[in-house]
RNA sequence: GGUCCGUUGGAGAAGCGGUUAACUCAUAUCCCUCUCAAGGAUACAUUCGUGGGUUCGAAUCCCAUACGGACUACCA
């Protein structure tokens, strides 16, 4: 009995070799240096702020150097699967601007190399896996999931490396015969990689981040065929990134340990095996402790948080930029108009241990995006936010009814050198403008705006400076003109003119030119907040202006 | 428990045998100012997890130790 019919009784149904494969999934014609990635995702859930950093920097490698970057399901365990999310991930790259060149795109596929979703390569990887069985580097393992737990307990009581490895290999040990004997009785199995690695001898590999690694040799028979005909990552991983050609594997650093292994199996098969590039994770603080950013704790652990509020992607961006190179930030301050696909980045430039997710350093960057736009760039982000929700349509219908006067109101001190740097996100952006709109204004003072109104100026003069600002304040004209008529109502009605001067005679005044601007602020806008006065007069316009004013007097003032 | 990886301020970090230990965010104070935002100025590590050693000289080299992280599945 032989180990070839071995593997015909396995795999009747294979006929192909891997001889046929690497015809069917020739060499990639690239120029040289041109270096192909993969962003390989499991369709488990939504995309994560982690996966997006990987995905980020595997197209940005690809883009660097001429390459190809691409996308690969690795839908192999069907009891996490979520469905759905696979279509999902695909969308939420798109929005964060990434964009595979070739693989798995969501409601499609295309490229040369595919399937590219592995639940579809069930026969690729069989044809692989019945060569390893006919050249006894696979083996069918009979032991029940009980056995290995068993045997797992005596080995953590002995203080014994767990494990499938060297003598509890026990079916590794069968011949060719009992093997036959034992899947015709129709006893069931899954496929293990025979190693003969030692794992007391160390194996230098070369990692592109990290740089040369010492690790020790694989000697565990782990499973590359489950029982439920599918892969495991393992071998997944090293057949589909041969076949693929693959040249550059970047993924999470908690691949790290297994590394000897897929490198062992690259050796196995005769198989160049790709660079690799193990990405620090992304932490948060708990409790002083270090920890994965996680989906279930940590809310701006899924890419939708920052989508859901209307970060500007570009804005998340660069903030994982520069957590990737340090240098980053540097070019960034010089090159603020520049796309970041001008920066180059580099795997050898990261660092080491994990960065703490800083969102305050996320809204820093989102702050600063937001103000390199024109006003007409920001208002189509804004209509564009708005468009994604229900609820927010009569807020829609209202801007959309005047255009200009929303792009004019998104550009109060925007388009002039030092602009206003107060949007993290799309969703702060209505709230505080809404009261140009006088629907939303009145709304305002349903609250109780009694008390924001100073207590310190009694009605009277309240009265008084409302009707100046009516009669003596002057709308079309500059800033400073502007604020000289307040001035003058301030003088009019016993206000100081500075700081200084009500310092020097706290008796003779009723406050300062600031309380008299205070009070026109919250006549207009229903806040003691609000962006520069005058800017907001003439957008608002004389008729709205006294109008608000006369509403102010009829309803405040007894 | 075992195997790897890591440790510079609140955060991201530069530094690679001789620096006042860069830079950015955050924070604080002050200035500017009609409020807010922005802007400007200043402050913030006598010290690089700790203990030894090598050296004229150490964050940088060596040794120990502590702490943190990843992995240790028929999950990826």
């Amino acid at each position: 009995m032989s180990y070839e019919q071995l593997a015909d009784l396995i795999f009747p149904e294979i006929t192909t070799t891997i001889s046929d494969l690497e015809i069917r999934f020739p060499q990639r014609n690239l120029n040289d240096g041109a270096e192909v990635l993969r962003f390989a995702p499991s369709p488990t859930g939504f995309l994560h702020t982690g996966s997006l950093f990987t995905a980020f920097l595997g197209q940005k490698v690809a883009r660097q150097t001429g390459g190809v970057f691409f996308v690969r399901l690795e839908d192999t365990d069907q009891k996490r699967e979520i469905s759905g999310t696979g279509v999902e991930l695909l969308s939420q790259l798109a929005k964060f601007g990434v964009f595979p060149h070739e693989g798995y795109l969501g409601d499609h596929e295309s490229g040369n190399y595919g399937p590219y979703a592995q639940s579809k390569r069930a026969n690729i990887y069989k044809t692989v896996i019945k060569q390893m069985i006919n050249d006894n580097i696979a083996y069918p393992c009979f032991c029940s999931t009980d056995k290995l737990q068993q045997m797992r307990a005596v080995q953590e009581a002995n203080k014994e490396v767990t494990g499938y490895y060297g003598h509890y290999a026990t079916c590794s040990h069968l011949s060719a015969a009992e093997m036959i004997e034992k899947i015709n009785n129709g006893e069931p199995y899954v496929i293990r990689f025979r190693s003969h690695g030692n794992h007391n001898k160390m194996v230098k590999v070369v990692d592109l981040v990290r740089g040369e690694l010492e690790l020790s040799e694989n000697d565990q028979h782990i499973v590359i065929l489950k029982s439920d005909g599918l892969p495991t990552y393992h071998f997944a991983h090293v057949v589909d990134d041969h076949f693929m050609h693959t040249t550059i594997v970047s993924r999470g650093e908690e691949w790290i340990s297994s590394l000897p292994l897929h490198v062992q199996m690259f050796a196995a098969l005769n198989w160049v095996s790709p660079k690799y590039a193990h990405l620090p994770v992304i932490n948060k603080l708990e409790n002083g402790n270090k920890r994965k950013l996680s989906k279930r704790k940590d809310p701006e652990a899924a890419v939708s948080y920052f989508l859901d509020l209307g970060y500007a992607p570009e804005a998340v961006l660069t903030y994982l930029l520069s957590i990737a190179n340090s240098n980053f930030e540097e070019w960034w301050t010089t090159n603020k108009s520049s796309s970041l696909d001008d920066f180059d980045f580099s795997f050898a430039k990261m660092s080491l241990d994990g960065a703490l997710f800083d969102l305050e350093k996320v809204n820093f960057f989102a702050r600063e995006f937001f103000a390199t736009l024109t006003a007409t760039q920001m208002a189509e982000r804004v209509v564009d936010f708005l468009e994604l929700s229900d609820k927010n349509q009569p807020v829609l219908k209202l801007i959309k009814a005047d255009t200009p006067k929303f792009i004019e109101i998104m550009n109060i001190e925007r388009e002039k050198e030092n602009p206003r740097k107060d949007y993290m996100y799309l969703e702060q952006v209505w709230p505080s403008i809404s009261f140009f709109y006088e629907s939303y204004y009145l709304e305002l003072f349903k609250q109780n705006l009694n008390d924001t109104f100073n207590e310190s100026v009694d009605r009277v003069t309240l009265s008084n400076v409302l009707n100046d600002l009516k009669t003596l304040m002057v709308y079309a004209a500059t800033n400073e003109e502007w604020f000289e008529s307040i001035k003058v109502i301030a003088s009019k009605n016993d206000f100081a003119l500075s700081k200084k001067e009500i310092k020097q005679n706290p008796d003779k005044f009723k406050g300062t030119v600031a309380d008299v601007a205070e009070i026109l602020r919250i006549s207009l806008t229903g806040s003691k907040k609000s962006p520069n006065l005058h800017d907001v007069i003439k957008i608002l316009k004389k008729a709205e202006v006294d109008q608000r004013i006369n509403f102010i007097i009829a309803n405040f003032i007894r």
